[in-house]
RNA sequence: GGCCCCGUCGUCUAGCCAGGUUAGGACACCAGGUUUUCAUCCUGGUAACACGAGUUCGAAUCUCGUCGGGGUCACCA
């Protein structure tokens, strides 16, 4: 074994944001760095001049931090604690291939002087004929050099300024890949043809750029999604023909819906838009979408919204798209720790036990840290389970101490709704999280336990199942009873849960009757239903005066 | 279509490499129980080795074939 220190890397285009498969990928990128006490780093591929954008860079580099993978190189940000990720101790960059341009050219041209590559000039059409020629006598279409190419008229209108690209004269030998996943992969001698390095723009094609940036960037593991084990021989073709190294690769299976179809971004149209033609919409429901916009987008299945338009529309419409990027599940109120977790099974397992005897699958990301192996990824692709992230959710969410349970909600807070924290205070917002956390699966769905305390004392809509089962049946009825406790809650002082509970508790035994007698017919009184979190809780929060009041309008409501 | 990868409960998977298990777990689902309601929690249950050959005393495990699913075939990454 070689003692050269473990590099890993993530390399996302900063076209989009940071969805699911990347996470899965720049998760286990990081796990293998921290398990070798190696270094994790971040790359931006951004050689797509077009589709680039410094937001989406942006927007990655945060969506990595919050789900807590850090990285040790790469471009810089500050957490949430300060803390600045990335840097460049070691020399390796920039960190941005758009800004690595002439080192890419140098490697270009030694492989032009060495007639490893060629200037070629065809025109986009001209491919494209050759393609459907090649596709309607049934055979791939390999691009490869004329037999009569004269190299030295190329290389000169090349240098005279005509546009052109830039290939690899293909290796005619067979390509084996060692996958540390799949093992052994040949590929047949021919089965590569002449691919673009350089594009006309000047910027190298991904292949190119991975192979050059792998190698002066020390990565010594590429872990990357299988749709990427075509581009491998080419990789290995090129690092050959450079002199570099070759880095061990890990194909990982690739994760999908639960129907098997490709998570993207358009289930997220397709949920909009579905919700839209089922409302009967002709024009655009929301100010950011112009009608015309929204025509087109209605009649044309494959058109896409952008990201914020697609969630104003959800909100108005009142549907929840499908969560597809890291942002959407945070919005959605997953936390990182859930996710994390979740996403690190899907592909990968410990293959440890419990000691209860049950697998082990919950784990932290020090755990991931300490036993992640690439033996242990499987091969087999995967469907993403909402159902099972979310019970992941739920588990890690009610298992929280309570300090952190406050803190995270709060967090969460502040960013989707800041009015809730204004409206509450410390002591009050405790009790709410006490109320919420042992009830809630997200974050965004913890007000729901607690939605009767923001209502207002004669905003409560009676629930006619519950008060016909509750309020109005027996004898003596809940009604009855409801005003008999009244004056009971009257006297509670302090009005805190402990001792509402000892009230009504004394009250019941005393009537000889259950708890459920009273209780039921005061969570109908508070809340309009049958449900709500403990009673003394629950009391408590609305304090005393909301607590009567509610018992009076309700009586009134239903007095016969 | 060419090339490549994969195939264990509905889903994620353990077991496979070094053949012998009542094929285990988790989520979901169903039925009970605990709880003043809800949630949690507890107990139990339904449910899988794609198919066919071969090797073997014995195959989920090894071999071959069939079928099925997926990936990829760009001046995108």
């Amino acid at each position: 074994m070689s003692t050269r220190e473990v590099v890993t890397r993530f390399a996302p285009s900063p076209t989009g944001h940071l969805h699911i498969g990347g996470v899965r990928t720049a998760l286990f990128c990081w796990a293998w760095a921290k398990k070798n006490q190696g270094r994790f780093l971040l790359r931006v591929e951004d050689t797509d001049q077009a589709r680039s954008s410094e937001s989406s860079t942006r927007g990655i580099l945060k969506d990595l931090a919050w789900l807590g993978i850090d990285w040790d190189e790469g471009p810089e940000l500050a957490d949430d604690e300060g803390v600045v990720l990335g840097g460049d101790p070691r020399s390796v960059g920039p960190f941005f291939q758009a800004k690595r341009l002439e080192i890419y050219t140098q490697h270009l041209n030694e492989l032009i002087e060495k007639d490893c590559a060629y200037p070629a000039f065809d025109t986009a059409e001209e491919l494209a004929e050759l393609r459907s020629a090649a596709e309607a006598k049934k055979e791939t279409f390999r691009y490869h050099r004329a037999e009569d190419y004269d190299r030295d008229d190329a290389i000169a209108r090349m240098n005279a300024g005509e546009s052109c690209v830039v290939r690899l004269r293909a290796p005619a030998q067979e390509i084996v890949v060692n996958d540390c996943v799949l093992g052994e992969v040949r590929f047949g001698a021919g089965e590569l043809d002449d691919f673009v390095i350089r594009k006309a723009d000047g910027y190298p094609t991904y292949h190119f750029a991975v192979v050059v940036d792998d190698e002066l960037m020390g990565v010594t593991h590429v872990l990357r999604g299988q749709e990427h084990l075509m581009n491998t021989p080419r990789h290995q073709a090129l690092q050959k023909v450079l002199g570099f190294g070759t880095p061990s690769y890990a194909h990982m299976p690739l994760i999908f819906n639960a129907d098997g179809s490709k998570m993207s971004k358009r289930d997220k149209d397709k949920a909009a838009r579905k919700a839209c033609k089922a409302a009967g919409l002709k024009d655009s429901p929301v100010a950011c979408i112009d009608d015309a916009e929204f025509t087109r987008w209605m009649g044309d299945k494959r058109s896409q919204l952008a990201s914020d338009q697609l969630s104003w529309l959800g909100r108005e419409m009142g549907v929840e798209l499908p969560e597809i990027d890291v942002e959407d599940f945070r919005a959605s109120g997953y936390v990182p720790e859930a996710l994390c977790n979740y996403v690190a099974l899907l592909g990968w397992n410990p293959g440890m036990k419990c000691e209860d005897g049950t697998d082990l699958e919950r784990f932290s990301m020090a755990f991931l840290a300490e036993h992640f192996s690439l033996e242990r990824i499987g091969k087999s692709n995967a469907k993403f389970d909402r159902a099972k992230l979310l019970s992941f959710n739920a588990h890690t969410l009610q298992t929280m101490e309570a300090g952190a349970f406050v803190s995270c909600w709060k967090d969460y807070l502040s960013l989707y709704q800041p009015e809730m924290l204004t409206r509450f205070d410390d002591s009050q917002f405790e009790l709410l999280a006490s109320m919420t956390q042992p009830r809630c699966k997200t974050l965004r769905d913890a007000l729901e336990p607690i939605s009767f305390v923001i209502a207002g004392d004669d905003e409560i809509v009676f629930d006619d199942k519950a008060v016909r089962k509750v309020l109005l049946k027996g004898e003596p009825s809940g009604l009855s009873f409801l005003a008999e406790i009244e004056p009971v809650l009257r006297a509670v002082e302090p009005f805190q849960a402990d001792e509402i509970e000892e009230a009504i508790k004394a009250f019941c035994e005393a009537r000889e009757i259950g708890m459920g007698k009273v209780a039921q017919p005061l969570r109908v009184a508070m809340t309009g239903l049958g449900v709500s979190p403990p009673l003394g809780q629950t009391l408590e929060i609305l304090g005393q005066q909301a607590v009567l009041s509610r018992i009076d309008r309700c009586a009134a409501a239903h007095a016969t």
